[in-house]
DNA sequence: CGAATTTCAGTGGAACTGAAATTT
DNA sequence: CAAATTTCAGTTACACTGAAATTC
């Protein structure tokens, strides 16, 4: 690696992602699933029924993209789409008992990956990254905390 | 951000890598440049003339793709392809002058845009988060340190 | 012969765009 | 009418595979 990539933050950062996308990607095949159906799972079993736009908001989703997503859950019975009474252009998507139980075992193979990727990292170490990625998170999408 | 989301520590980092990449992009696209020819320069200019194998496996860039990036920065006159004599397998890809010249020109670009991602951390912020990058980029990829 | 290098042709998934239909 | 939501059709960039030709 040249000293120019390697003093790049940027590049840093792309290359510290990559492998563990990659793991957590593999985690999530061994049940069928990819990355982008586990994030909409997580986000209508906190937020309730949602739209399909806010949900594409809160993960920075395409419009487009998420309909596809909810169709191949909607086929297996991990979410339901039920029309908005009080807007009736959005549809309400909620997750299934279905989709519930499925996203805690898919939840255990996530914590699996996870530890492989910060392997190297003491967990005080784990809490500072933790702590600095969640700044640029944060500064870099408004409005992008929990809850 | 769902807590499911915002506790993992692999998407904690694509989503800070995500900014990073885009302000990245844009400065070189401002130049008419991408991302891996600015890393191809960046080799050549710091280790010589070197193989396209050598070159991929460097950057983790596939083989195929290689062809394709020096055949732009070829066509521009920014590196050459020499015969290699010790192998004739092999071409020796050497950086030119006017390569020389744009690599100094993007390395003021891409301070800036590095600037731009890491500003809500402190200097000794930067540091820390680039130590804890490095050990992970170093763990899932050996032999990736500079030099 | 097996292995490495360069090259091309093509595949598959992912991100994105544009436009239509509906409703607010 | 302007804006938002869902949907589909299509495009573009990108990582990767497979195979051929050459050389070690």
């Amino acid at each position: 690696v040249p000293q120019r990539l390697w003093c790049l933050s940027s590049w840093l950062l792309s290359n510290a992602a990559i492998p563990g996308s990659r793991l957590v990607a593999n985690e999530f095949a061994r049940s069928g699933m990819r990355r982008d159906q586990y994030a909409v799972l997580a986000v209508l079993e906190e937020f309730g029924p949602v739209s399909q736009a806010t949900l594409g908001r809160r993960l920075s989703i395409d419009r487009s993209d998420i309909v596809a997503v909810l169709n191949g859950l909607e086929r297996d019975g991990l979410v339901r789409r039920d029309p908005d009474k009080r807007d009736r252009r959005r549809n309400a998507i909620s997750i299934t008992r279905a989709g519930s139980r499925l996203l805690t075992k898919l939840d255990a193979q996530v914590i699996r990956a996870q530890d492989a990727v910060l392997e190297p990292l003491s967990d005080s170490e784990r809490q500072e990254l933790d702590r600095l990625l969640r700044r640029l998170v944060e500064h870099h999408r408004p409005g992008s905390g929990p809850t």
